[in-house]
DNA sequence: TTGAAAGCGCTAACAG
DNA sequence: CTGTTAGCGCTTTCAA
């Protein structure tokens, strides 16, 4: 026995049952001017008696939906759930709903169906993605971006300071002995000079302090694979050389996860300094206890979705806010052992 | 210097340019049938022109939207990365795009909303959800739920074995010695008896277990706080007892991290057996290395996303899927240290 | 095979 | 203050 499909309750029967007309119910629900408090109370009345909701669908086509989506490349990244936290919480006692869109692949797709007409104003994480393609998009519907360095025209951008924090783990490092310091980061698409990606930019700092440090000679770049195997791999072979590494700065808390997991599997656990960024909640743990960059992740995730509100509102000149780094330090980064 | 925001072209545009009619051009788009190859031609490089993207608005108004909403109540859990994960693969390939939406507080709110119109079906994570307002939700639109026990008439639900699942660790734990077994799990209204929720069935079955075991008497509960201090404090405390647990079997695997937290806090590292639930990544690493439940949490969500597309191709009676649950040891739990 | 026309549920002028 | 009306962009009979 299957259930009927229940068509749903429209303005036109909140309407009839009221004994008004559908614009009085839409000014009522948008709360408008011009409603008599006697109308306002039949019709509130009406709507409670028939469970109205409005049609989100019907809505958008006429002009918002009150979604505002958040575009992300990856669920499973500890980053991110800062980022979500901070925005719900800005979002939170407005008329919006988030919805988060994760990716597949490039963010083009996720975006543009997106702004296909479903949500209001779009929040994304997408470092790769072109500047001349976003200032486009952007001009068809108000965007924040996380994690861009770049000075956009048409969309509000949001992110961490890389330098300082970059420079903090590196005065860490090198202020506790360290020499030979190994970067882990992502593949090279996502760290090409000039990108202006957070990762492109704490590369060129660890490079940079490498060099003024007299280092040059031992610069050296390990990619983390796109499978955890693979990088295990990767930190496996680095760290069974001669000259092994005693320091790695990975790009963030999650490569962090696994560099220490390729120390311990070398058995060189505390052996080898290991800082992450991000401070994700993950680095606080005891058992992990690894020296991290706060950037302030739910801050930035709140920014975000407040400058995404006030485009909403009407603002169009950009707007850009750089999110204090701090160094946590914590066990996972110690002198030099030999 | 603002940029205008661009309309964005229709499918009247196209039409135009293609020199045919709106419905042809609805029909290409949709692959309809009745569209000779010469029409199909034209439109399309119209489209291809004008970039032109179908609204989903209006699509939404006028019959689908070809968008699927999970819901999940925290974004942080690592239970919720592989559902997922598991959705997303499955959703792949089709012309749906998934997108998630976080719940704050009570699910109702958010559910309704997705509801509202811009989404053709839902997966939920709700295990509070009431089974009678849950019916008469699914007779507006397609759902299925994961991680309910109930039997109900009008959604899909996919659930793990909890039965077999809370065995598999008493067993192993009752196996290695331990008598003083704790239950770290979720507060109270997430584990009522006959809620039907995961932890309400594995609650019920530590319990059976240490009865049937002749070890009522040590059967202790500890509910998991809001915050992760709290649930820190609540294991600490525990731990400072002259009785204290030799092993604590934790409702998932972020409460098992933060007994582990609590564990090396008391500088009790090894001698307190620890067991998780959904084999999250995390319990995989080195220095976690946690025993616990696989319960195939991709699957699910693969599973999950598949039913709701059946019923959105027009299944309405139920379907019900159990995934097995495997018990996944490790060095969190060792034999009884004295 | 193709197109004309009628709405889906809502909002926003504009009249009354 | 209230109601009428004209669409928003698309799908879908129904004729031609």
């Amino acid at each position: 026995m299957s259930i009927a499909r229940s068509r749903s309750v429209t303005i036109s029967d909140v309407a009839q049952t009221a004994g008004v007309s559908r614009a009085a119910v839409s000014k009522v629900i948008r709360n408008a001017y011009g409603v008599s408090p006697a109308m306002r109370v039949r019709v509130e009345a009406a709507i409670a008696e028939l469970g109205y909701r409005p049609s989100v669908a019907a809505r958008a086509l006429r002009g918002s939906s009150y979604r505002l989506a958040l575009e992300i490349p990856w669920v499973g990244a500890r980053f991110m759930t800062q980022i979500v936290e901070g925005a719900q919480l800005a979002v939170d006692g407005t008329p919006y709903q988030l919805v988060l869109a994760p990716a597949e692949g490039h963010a083009y797709g996720t975006l543009e169906s997106m702004a296909d007409g479903m949500v209001d104003g779009i929040i994304a994480i997408a470092p790769l993605t072109d500047p001349e393609w976003l200032e486009a998009f952007a001009a068809r519907v108000p965007v924040v971006m996380i994690g861009r360095h770049d000075h956009p025209r048409g969309y509000d951008t949001v992110v961490g300071d890389d330098v300082g924090g970059a420079n903090a783990v590196m005065d860490h490092l090198l202020g506790l002995g360290h020499r030979r310091i190994v970067h882990l980061t992502e593949p090279e698409t996502v760290t090409a000079p000039g990108s202006g990606t957070p990762h492109s930019v704490r590369l060129q700092v660890y490079r940079d302090r490498m060099a003024t440090a007299g280092l040059s000679d031992l610069v050296e770049v390990v990619r983390r694979d796109d499978s955890r195997a693979g990088t295990l791999a990767a930190t496996r072979e680095l760290l069974a050389r001669d000259d092994r590494p005693t320091a790695i700065f990975a790009g963030h808390d999650d490569i962090a996860m696994d560099a220490l997991a390729g120390v311990a599997a070398a058995g060189l656990t505390g052996r080898v300094a290991v800082t992450g960024y991000d401070d994700t909640d993950l680095a606080q743990h005891p058992l992990i206890d690894l020296t991290s960059v706060d950037q302030q992740g739910v801050e930035m995730g709140a920014r975000a979705a407040t400058m995404l509100l006030e485009r909403l509102q009407g603002r169009t000149e950009p707007r850009r806010h750089v999110a204090t780094a701090t160094l946590r330090v914590r066990g996972s980064s110690g002198r030099v052992v030999s």
